[in-house]
DNA sequence: CGCGGAGACCTTTTT
DNA sequence: GGTCTCCGCG
């Protein structure tokens, strides 16, 4: 058959055998940037080429935005529309299917999806329910909630999950198992699934019901499954039940970036494969396209210290740059001010902005930098703080939304009572009792239900019925008009007297309603927004891309020329809490996944001292265990400018150890001094 | 029951 | 620095 790809030529001989041999069950080891995205793409392309229908193809991603940019570039390779692939994260597949079959698992087909915000206020006001004997503290709605989904991504008890990960709270075994129990009922009371809820009950649905389960996996001729290593139990067995039939399977991840196992996804998924597919076949993307062979040096010493690794050899392919530099940083200011200028150099020597990007282990870690580079003048994205759907006033119009979508929604009414004036946590939870009793959201507003509230509190729920009104009175039903319904309402008076931003919050508002006017259907709307990581509207190039700020999760499978790792210092990275929880190897991987994001140039950095107190601190334990030969040490000066380095290391950052200041470089002068 | 003030507490990573 | 909790007043 003649095509129009030229795969010989497009691909190397690891990719091409992945791309035309990869029929039943095929697992693909890809090391960092072996091209793994784009065999991935011309294997979608084959599959098209090779007459298989876009709408029989699977492909699950870690993100919506992964799955629509590779079925972009497969459509562009074909020259054909591909939208009908079923391409998308395990969850906005699993709410694809569980919409159709809602009812067969005893939910409306209008069920609300509760994101983890909602979770755990829900969780929280379960934990009230619940009396605990005086003088101790049970855990955190938090901690209770990552404790009941961690058992139920792993398929565990929560007796079990308690005394493996969380020893210290086995005395509140009990109550953290009737907390998950009340949560459950209220979920189901509210016709409401969280995100756990979404993979389980696809997972109940596929069992249960074989003949939906078969006709599902009869119709996914061929699944193909992006960042494996990062899957969960119940994903696997997702995976498993939905190529079932065809049994065309083709996993791709890399053990070595397994960097989510704190919600549960397991690496033994990789490792299992053999056992569970017999007859499978094992591909491996060793050749490294992405980085220098000085920047894959330090990567490989890094990822050597753990053990329970696949066997696999990174191949360089680039020519060779320069050693990665370690910036041994005074303070947070300084370092702050190093990246910054550093950022500026490049900037001058012709560097592109969307070609440098900071990266750091917690969110928390870039403040000093925010504030530099916007005294600087320099723009840049930040990843991973609060996201767009998340933000205060976009949630309180959602809720009014699902209220009506979903009346028995008991978060969203929650949420929207309690912006009442005169109406606090009792009255909400009073009226949101009450509105279950009715049968449909017209009812609980014609009620006359004054004599249960207060004259204030009556007041409130004149106003939130007219919001309500307001949304169904829209006669198009479509959610762009609903939402800018609410913007007329006394929401909108609301916003103006309780934030001084409030003109910012309303044109959020209105961009969500220009969002929405993409959708016809508010069900539709509001499911595919709890589900979307990013608002897609930032695809917007009238102004120059930035730099990007990113946690190094939000920064898996990305790539830059150049790469700074910030904050590098002991307790910082690896982070305490997780050295304390025993996940040492996985903050390795951590390290390796941000080190393997760089082309060109790798730059880390760390302050000697702590961000408020006067502590010293020490370097990373990552960066002493680093043979000294894999990197080049840093000195700045006052305003954070390196100092030419020639010939400065003969005291390595391996002995800082032993030195007994234990508070970095001793040969650095202190600051007064400069 | 709502609300405001004062003080304690902690602060990972995310679909 | 932000969120949570407790307390006392209206």
């Amino acid at each position: 058959m003649p095509t129009k790809i030229n795969y010989n030529q497009e691909l190397n001989t690891e990719q091409l055998e992945v791309v035309s041999e990869a029929n039943g069950p095929c697992l693909v080891l890809a090391g960092a940037g072996s091209g793994k995205t784009r065999t991935i793409v011309y294997r979608v392309a084959y599959l098209i080429e090779n007459g298989v229908d876009p709408q029989n193809i699977l492909l699950l991603t870690f993100t919506n935005k992964a799955a629509k940019e590779m079925t972009m570039r497969a459509a562009q390779l074909v020259g054909q529309d591909l939208s009908k692939i079923w391409g998308g994260t395990f969850h906005s597949i699993a709410n694809r299917i569980l919409r159709r079959y809602a009812r067969k698992l005893g939910f409306e087909s209008n069920f609300s999806i509760l994101d983890a915000e909602d979770s755990k206020s829900l969780i929280k006001l379960c934990l009230k329910d619940i009396s605990t004997p005086p003088g101790s503290r049970p855990p955190s709605a938090k901690v209770a909630g990552a404790i009941i989904s961690f058992a139920r991504n792993s398929d565990k008890e929560i007796e079990e999950v308690i005394r493996d990960r969380w020893p210290h709270l086995e005395e509140w075994i009990p109550l953290i198992e009737g907390v998950a129990s009340k949560y459950s009922d209220r979920k189901k009371k509210a016709n409401a699934m969280d995100f756990d809820d979404l993979l389980l009950e696809l997972r109940r649905l596929l069992i249960e019901n074989e003949d939906v389960g078969q006709r599902l996996a009869g119709n996914f001729q061929h699944v193909l499954v992006d960042e494996y290593q990062d899957t969960n139990t119940v994903q696997a067995q997702i995976v498993d039940l939905l190529s079932s039939v065809h049994k065309n399977l083709l996993l791709v991840g890399d053990d070595c970036q397994s960097i989510y196992s704190f919600r549960a996804a397991d690496i033994e998924n990789i490792r299992r494969f053999n056992q569970t597919y017999p007859k499978s076949k094992i591909y491996k993307l060793e050749t490294n396209y992405r980085s220098s062979p000085e920047i894959l040096d330090l990567a490989n010493d890094v990822i050597v210290s753990n053990s329970n690794q696949f066997e696999k050899v990174l191949r360089a392919h680039k020519p060779s740059a320069e050693l990665p530099s370690v910036a041994v940083a005074m303070s947070a200011i300084q370092e702050a001010m190093y990246i910054t200028q550093s950022i500026q150099g490049l900037r001058n020597d012709g560097v592109a902005a969307e070609e440098i990007a900071v990266l750091f282990r917690a969110g928390s870690h870039s403040q000093s930098l925010e504030f530099e580079l916007s005294k600087r003048g320099i723009s840049y994205v930040f990843r991973g703080g609060v996201r767009f759907f998340e933000r205060a006033h976009i949630k309180d119009v959602v809720s009014y939304l699902r209220i009506v979508n979903n009346y028995r929604d008991e978060t969203a009414w929650l949420r929207t009572l309690n912006l009442l004036e005169g109406v606090g946590p009792a009255t909400a939870i009073k009226i949101t009792n009450m509105s279950r009793s009715f049968d449909s959201i017209g009812d609980i507003i014609s009620a006359n239900i004054d004599e249960l509230l207060s004259v204030k509190a009556r007041h409130g729920w004149l106003s939130q019925i007219e919001i309500l009104k307001a949304i169904i009175n829209v006669k198009s039903k479509s959610p762009s008009e609903q939402i800018q319904a609410v913007l007329k309402s006394t929401y909108r008076d609301y916003l103006q007297a309780e934030y001084p931003n409030a003109m910012d919050r309303i044109a959020d508002l209105e961009q969500l309603a220009e969002f929405a006017s993409a959708y016809e259907d508010l069900d539709a709307f509001l499911s595919e927004i709890s589900l979307q990581e990013k608002f897609s509207a930032d695809e917007d190039f009238s102004t120059e891309p930035p730099i990007v700020l990113s946690t190094i999760h939000q920064a898996k499978g990305l790539e830059w020329d150049t790469v700074f790792i910030m904050n590098m210092s002991d307790g910082s990275f690896p982070i305490r809490m997780a050295v304390e929880e025993g996940m040492l190897e996985e903050e390795r991987r951590l390290f390796y996944v941000a080190a393997t994001r760089a082309k060109r140039q790798l730059c880390i950095s760390y302050p000697t001292q702590s961000k408020h107190g006067n502590m010293p601190q020490s370097p990373s334990q990552f960066i002493t265990d680093l043979r000294i030969r894999v990197f080049e040490e840093q000195r700045l000066d006052y305003s954070g400018r390196p100092i030419s380095i020639n010939n400065i290391s003969t005291q390595s950052l391996s002995n800082l150890n032993d030195s007994s200041d234990g508070g970095g470089l001793s040969y650095l002068p202190a600051i007064e001094e400069l």
